[in-house]
DNA sequence: AGCGGGAATGTTAACGTTCCCCTACTGAAC
DNA sequence: GTTCAGTAGGGGAACGTTAACATTCCCGCT
């Protein structure tokens, strides 16, 4: 800046005035200085300027994994939401882990970003002290916390699960089977088993066709082979919600290998409304989580917090929608 | 620092040290620094530090798209790979447009990241500038730029194509279409459609067989439409090329609407070895980009040029492998 | 006792911005 | 002619860390 100073003939303050689309630059003053600053091949210093004013444009985000069409949807509308105040994200993955999350809050805090936004509202003791004294807006999105750090976007997993269990009863199928949620680690997973399990105790039916999957993310082949499982050892199964709609497909092409009809012989339901939901043949009955509004809702809400628009912590909640397609008709 | 001075009896500097993991703080002083630094809840300022230190622990990124599973892979690669060092990863999407490429690259510079990763070799003149001024290592990715601005890491988009075509020949079909592609903004896309034609013209046979997918990213349900196209207007079509995994499992659904087999009828063949292609009923040919190792060559050669083991700029060429799978047998 | 050397720690200034408080000038109102 | 408000711009310090250099201390050796 000094430099470009220099060269405008004006003080390096004038320079970051006319960085920073301030008042109180003439336009000819501010032209000479964009244009010397274009022929210094000069490039802002965002380390500097956000050291000094102590405040950032960042938003810290956190996310189990970047290869979720689903999390990767909500990034998207947190980028869009957010671009406008060339608020740049921050983005890590912590794996399906509360231990790599608890690291990756502290190294996102250390970049002192504006905002931070979580996914999941189950964190270790340290990492929810770490986020309750940072002293900026903190967003768990993707579930209800019983105890919310800050504000919450989100919807609770296990209730739209039971929305299916109710749907497949409605039609008369009593032997469900649930698919994966297994690993603690997954928490929005396991919430949605747990979801399941007391949406058919509440119909009193049997709980016992629950099978593993392992560990996240649970890939189209893991519920191929889960799929499989269950076909050798409860082959009276009717229906099979899964925890994602990946598996779902990969159950489906497990019953396409071995000729078995779907729905007919079995009906299938997944979660997340993924492309390939809408797509495969049959289609696949699912449940759309809306995870791009999550993301466009909390982008707002972090807009809202900034601007003094919003004072106590928001609660904003998501109504998932139920989808019944081919799969299960 | 100094509050965490005063609290352990040392002078700021020693603090720094002690979080520095540097060699020449006594074990018993560094033990004290921590301590007191978890009692007072300070977070280290990663501002500051690279503030003042002129370098930081940011690699810059830019993908077309989050939601891409082949990117997103690579970006998994990098993180994978520059997390022992620290390195945090800054990530930025360009929606398949250069333009917005600039504005990002520009955006990501900045921050005064120690690299930067870009996907493609075309870009906007000032965007191009702008990294050979940057004073820092670029790598350029998932192409073979003709003439690279620092390091590549990458494949011909075209050359791997050119297998594809060569495989279906031998197979002894002839009437060949190409799904996708159409839009300049998808480089890699164009280069793959470019690939196809030279490679169809030197085997001699007529590329009469486009088929416009529309604007990036083309999803599943593009694919689908696309091939509707294709087998209403050239039906006697014997395989069908689609510019990604995602349009041929869209192409081969259209196909089980229809009651068309593949393979039979269709032979199809995909691009990117997503999950989808192995799992799929018929299971898709694709070629593997080798999308992770992508990312983590590139880690390794920032962690080499920074630590002063590469000179030149590096060109590490990736060799895409042909899958053929059940569709096209 | 005196000296050399290495490990541990301290002091000062600086990284590139922006906050805060000023000054100079212009033009309009009285 | 004086006052006053408003606009354009300047000067100096400070954000929290660390590079560079300086100092202290302790130990072993002659």
């Amino acid at each position: 800046m000094i430099d470009i100073a220099r060269v405008a003939g004006v003080s390096p303050m004038t320079v970051s005035r006319a960085f920073k689309s301030e008042g109180s630059v003439s336009e000819t003053t501010r032209a000479a200085i964009l244009q010397a600053a274009e022929d210094l091949g000069y490039v802002f210093d965002s380390t500097a300027s956000n050291l000094r004013s102590q405040r950032s444009d960042f938003v810290a985000v956190t996310i189990p994994s970047l290869n979720n069409a689903n999390f990767a949807d909500t990034v998207g509308g947190l980028s869009e939401g957010l671009k406008a105040r060339q608020l740049q994200i921050l983005l890590g993955y912590t794996n399906y882990d509360i231990l790599e999350e608890e690291r990756l809050i502290e190294q996102l805090l250390r970049r002192r970003p504006g905002a931070i936004v979580v996914t999941g509202g189950r964190h270790t003791p340290r990492a929810r002290r770490l986020l309750e004294n940072a002293g900026i807006p903190v967003i768990e999105t993707w579930d209800l916390p019983e105890a919310p750090i800050g504000h919450v976007v989100g919807f609770s997993n296990a209730a739209a699960v039971r929305g299916m269990v109710d749907h497949f009863v409605r039609q008369g199928l009593t032997r469900i089977a649930f698919i994966g949620g297994d690993a603690d680690r997954d928490t929005r997973g396991s919430d949605r088993r747990a979801g399941f399990v007391a949406a058919m105790q509440a119909q009193g039916l049997a709980v016992d066709r629950l099978i593993a999957a392992g560990p996240p993310p649970i890939s189209m082949r893991e519920g191929a082979t889960a799929m499989g499982r269950l076909i050798d050892t409860m082959p009276d199964t009717q229906a099979v919600i899964c925890v994602s709609d990946l598996s779902a497909f990969g159950a489906l092409t497990e019953c396409q290998r071995r000729g078995l009809a779907v729905p007919g012989r079995y009906s299938i339901a997944g979660f997340g409304d993924y492309d390939i939901a809408a797509v495969a043949v049959p289609s696949l009955t699912t449940i759309n989580p809306f995870s791009r509004a999550i993301g466009t809702k909390a982008a707002a809400l972090i807009l809202d917090v900034l601007d003094g628009r919003q004072d106590g912590p928001a609660l904003l909640p998501i109504t998932p929608e139920l989808l019944i397609r081919e799969s299960s008709r």
